[in-house]
DNA sequence: AGTTTGACAGCAC
DNA sequence: TGTGCTGCCAAAC
């Protein structure tokens, strides 16, 4: 497996409860700012336990793809206090987190 | 070594 | 808001 890979993996460990960041920020947290994508395959092959891969969605707050059961994602997330409304998490911005702030809620 | 495949991002409509 | 298109990148073929 390529450092790449294990970098993503590393990232979602540092992800707080009940906060959520993008496959973008993932790829940047991993080093290699355009590979969004490539996150998402990742992740998608990925068979790591414990990791909170739901806590990873798309950019501008979607919700985005899990298996075959986006809504198992949306279920989780909403387990951990956030709020899902159809493909899009309310009040995305506030409950992002972007790897630079070590993970302390804001406000 | 070239092609295909997506749990994506960003922008034009 | 939503849809479509292009660029992107690691992996599997």
């Amino acid at each position: 497996v390529s450092v790449f890979t294990r970098r993503v993996l590393q990232a979602l460990t540092r992800i707080p409860p009940g906060r959520v960041t993008t496959y973008g920020d993932v790829a940047r947290l991993a080093g290699r700012p355009r590979a969004a994508r490539a996150v998402g395959n990742i992740m998608r092959a990925a068979d790591e336990p414990g990791l909170p891969y739901h806590r990873v969605v798309a950019s501008g707050g979607r919700v985005g793809g899990y298996g075959s059961s986006p809504q198992l994602k949306a279920a989780l997330l909403a387990a951990e206090g956030l709020t899902v409304r159809g493909t899009r998490i309310v009040d995305f911005r506030r409950h992002r987190w972007t790897g630079k702030t070590r993970g302390t809620p804001s406000h």
